[in-house]
DNA sequence: TCTGGGGTCCTAGGACCC
DNA sequence: TCTGGGGTCCTAGGACCC
């Protein structure tokens, strides 16, 4: 028995737990920069705010119709979702968190003689008394009919947000009833194919045979249409170590200079230089792309990317920002009107197995000196102890002009309740 | 003026080997 | 007219997810 569990509108609803003054108020969650809504409460979906709504175009109607507006707080849904995966992980043998705000939780045949009403109740009420967040818990035999079970928990009122599929004429009328466009693993592409073909549930997609499906829309598609069967095919899966690490922005202002692009690719280096050290991984090597802004089709559009290899494996900051740079300045053009950058580092490894190189390494100073930068960063505040080629100035500062507070994560920014 | 960020997995095709 | 067969490795790009 699988179970997935996800949170409902999570970023919204992180909000609303900080701000028990809006519950019934419409809430939007926006995207880096302001940009655009990335989360909404079940009262703004009601006003019919698409997801991705860009703000600049929505602000007028949020002010007209009190939808009140978050910049994304990201520090503290990670918080939120640290407590509620570790409160869920508590009800199964076998776990795996799926994404920020979703788990798929799995018993094996001797452990699942359960009543899935009752534990996904239990589960709800956990949950909402030590997070004061809603959740919605949908079971199948399968991961993917766990997926489908959840949708309908969350879309029929009187379900209480718990369903299970648990019998195969549950598993039918679930089928019959899902659009083949919202099934999880069918994209935009192969929803439109799939369409023009006839098939509009998910049941007509069970009813294709395998040759087709394979040759369409290869092995994923398969294994999908097999978990649609109730065959359990794809598997829990806990990955701890990430496979490649990004740190992307878009920018306030375009950006014309290599300097400030050399700013910003640095910056953006040792933040993943950071995040490999946190679990423990080198990378070996590190891609940089920059853009202009695709929105705008009157200025010249330029995009690149670049894939540096290292010399050595590493994870100090000092230098995958060195390489970084390197790869911008070859693909560095001027007269563009930079918007957003990126680096990404590839080829990750453990590093407690570190391949020396014969002839060039990484300088073993900088492990303990990474250490030691992580450690009063840590203490004393991200981005205390900064490269020289860093933002010194802060100029660069991102949009954010609706922030809450870091409520959970920071003891200056704790809550104060008058009684 | 203003439009996000961070991931995974698979496949086709090229370059190479014997 | 006819032009082998069987592999590996790597990369870019596509499709998908939240």
């Amino acid at each position: 028995m699988f179970a997935l569990v996800d949170c409902n509108n999570f970023y919204a609803s992180c909000e609303r737990v900080f701000r028990p003054d809006l519950a019934g108020k419409p809430i939007c969650v926006l995207s880096n920069n302001d940009g655009c809504v990335i989360s909404r409460s079940d009262e703004a979906r009601a006003l019919k705010v698409p997801m991705a709504a860009p703000l600049f175009k929505w602000e007028a109607f949020f002010r007209e119709n009190g939808v009140h507006v978050f910049s994304g707080n990201f520090p503290l849904y990670g918080d939120m979702s640290n407590r509620v995966m570790t409160i869920l992980g508590d009800f199964s043998p076998e776990m795996e968190v799926y994404s920020i705000d979703e788990i798929f939780l799995y018993w094996p045949d001797e452990e699942a003689g359960f009543d899935t009403q009752e534990l996904g109740t239990a589960m709800r009420t956990k949950v909402m008394q030590w997070t004061g967040l809603p959740i919605s818990v949908g079971f199948g035999p399968t991961k993917a009919l766990a997926k489908i079970a959840n949708r309908i928990a969350r879309r029929f009122p009187q379900l209480d947000n718990v369903y299970a599929i648990d019998s195969e004429e549950k598993r039918l009328k679930a089928l019959k009833w899902m659009p083949i466009a919202e099934v999880w693993g069918i994209g935009r592409k192969h929803a439109k194919r799939l369409q023009r073909e006839g098939i509009v549930k998910a049941y007509d997609f069970t009813q294709l045979t395998d040759y087709w499906v394979r040759k369409n829309m290869a092995v994923i598609g398969l294994r999908l249409k097999h978990d649609l069967e109730g065959k359990p095919t794809l598997q829990i899966d806990d990955i701890q170590q990430k496979r490649n690490i990004a740190i992307t922005r878009s920018f306030d202002v375009n950006y014309t200079e290599l300097e400030q692009l050399k700013e910003r690719i640095t910056s953006f280096a040792v933040a993943c230089a950071e995040k490999l050290r946190q679990q423990q991984s080198d990378c070996s090597s590190v891609m940089v792309f920059i853009h202009t802004n695709w929105y705008n089709d009157s200025r010249p559009q330029y995009s690149q990317s670049i894939v540096v290899r290292l010399p050595f494996p590493t994870n100090s900051g000092i230098e995958i920002a060195k390489f970084a740079v390197q790869g911008l300045e070859q693909i560095f053009q001027p007269g563009y009107f930079y918007k957003k950058a990126g680096v990404i580092v590839h080829e990750l490894t453990p590093t407690s197995q570190r391949q020396m190189a014969l002839f060039e390494n990484s300088d073993p100073r900088h492990d303990s000196l990474m250490r030691s930068v992580d450690r009063i960063n840590r203490h004393f505040g991200q981005q205390k102890v900064r490269l020289a080629s860093q933002d010194q100035k802060r100029i660069w500062k991102m949009r954010q002009e609706h922030l809450s507070k870091r409520y959970t994560t920071n003891i200056a920014e704790i809550m104060t309740i008058k009684a």
